[in-house]
DNA sequence: AATCAGATTGTTGTATGATGACTTTTGAGC
DNA sequence: GCTCAAAAGTCATCATACAACAATCTGATT
């Protein structure tokens, strides 16, 4: 019996209606067609995509599935008036205040503890071996001196993935895209927190979650993730004060803390 | 009279896709195909259903995309192992819209959590007083038989408003306003939901958080929340299922051709 | 000129048949 | 008994046609 279900890397090839549903969905995300606007017709989608109105009306099937958005008979497909929307306007003005951003932060932080409790739960086979591929991603690209950035988000995205809850992983694209860049991603002193010890003890937080995880236990899923983003967290405010006595001390006064 | 029948306020008629989605739901939750085997080809869902292998297929695809069954090319359509097995049957099992909201309440679940242990360590006395404030207005409200909803919106905002962070307060507002009428609000079925015994219940899940905010326990602050708002999430379920069951006895009588 | 009923057109919903791709089963040959 | 190719079963996709509904335009009536 060769049983090739514990074969990771489970790479079946993308049905042609996924193909469809990735790139209208990229394309509503951008905000190229507002909410409330018509989506172009079956008709023209067809041509644009080049495949056959059966897949698609399977592909804004699965868009509709999601509440992205709503098919009125006769009249069109319209974008629904949609979470990340509802954002667009709240994360706009919030460029570069530093107080905003760790108010994001922390409600970011509600997000993920649920989502890890949640992705206890619910997490399928493919779901939990992504999580787990974004964790030895992490190990590589440590191992190889290469920015973990990316393999971090991932990790976390993942995770709210895995909630099977499509607006937790909406959510944090949306507060983490434009507050917070995962934990390392700073844009400013960069080598400052790169530091191997620093991404060490990252991936070490990391473990406890994926652990949790794995094991289905929700409870302690929740408080790893709260462990590890209140870590992040003070690790954070540790850099803005340093950011900050820097600053103080470049024009006049060091202020105490 | 009109001919459509429904004095509630059904909006539009069902797709007929939608019909057999709730069938095979129903079917699926009664494990009358337990996890893992094959459903009735698809050809055999249509002599069944009397419909066309279109709306089978549009049906299968929103039933995949909630996760219940995953389709095989060249071999079939498979009930998923775990989802049905945890109260996951809970967490997808209604039509697409209402699970849209049911997810949205769910992020604002983790929301809130968070925002009553962030409210039990942060609330000075003015913002502890205004959460007390709104409680006994709910109280008040109770006894005068009338509508408690805006006074339990305003504890939950109260709530909210302690953790002195605007961001909740604002998050709560945003996907208050989209989804979910907070417990009692809810556009259909007034009466059923705001029996005094009701209502006595959302009281006393009440008081425990506000005890506990006072105490400044924040663990016990989001226990006490997670508690209340998963006991609104279960009826809110309950809700939907009755619903639903009311549409799928009244068209279980179109198919039998 | 304004209004409203009806025709027209555009769009989604459903039905039908055919073909390709993939999986499972079958059975022949060794 | 084992291997492997053929066959059957099933989903995936394509193409076409018609039905149901909505928005728009037209034209006659007031």
């Amino acid at each position: 019996m060769s049983d090739t279900a514990t074969d990771l890397r489970v790479e079946r090839k993308p049905k042609l209606s996924e193909t469809v549903v990735a790139a209208i969905r990229r394309q509503l995300q951008a905000g190229e067609i507002p909410p409330g606007h018509k989506l172009p017709t079956e008709g023209q989608l067809t041509e644009t995509f080049g495949v056959s109105r059966t897949v698609i009306r399977e592909a804004l099937v699965k868009l509709a599935a999601d509440g992205l958005v709503e098919p009125r008979q006769g009249a069109g497909v319209f974008v629904t008036e949609h979470v990340s929307t509802m954002f667009g306007t709240l994360a706009a003005d919030m460029g570069a205040k530093d107080s905003v951003a760790l108010n994001v932060l922390e409600v970011r932080l509600a997000i993920e503890i649920e989502s890890a409790g949640l992705a206890a739960i619910r997490r399928n086979a493919a779901q939990e071996a992504a999580i787990q591929e974004a964790f030895f991603e992490f190990e590589r690209l440590l191992l190889d001196s290469q920015p973990t950035g990316p393999a971090d988000l991932a990790f976390h995205r993942a995770i709210a993935s895995a909630t099977n809850n499509p607006f937790y992983v909406e959510m944090l694209d949306v507060l983490g895209r434009r507050a917070i860049p995962c934990d390392v991603t700073s844009p400013w002193s960069t080598e400052l927190v790169q530091s191997d010890d620093y991404q060490r003890g990252l991936q070490r937080e990391h473990l406890v979650i994926l652990n949790a995880i794995s094991a289905g236990d929700p409870e302690a899923a929740r408080e790893a993730m709260r462990a590890h983003l209140g870590a992040s967290q003070r690790r954070y405010r540790e850099r803005l004060q340093a950011r900050q006595a820097y600053y103080a001390s470049s024009s006049t006064v060091a202020a105490g803390e």
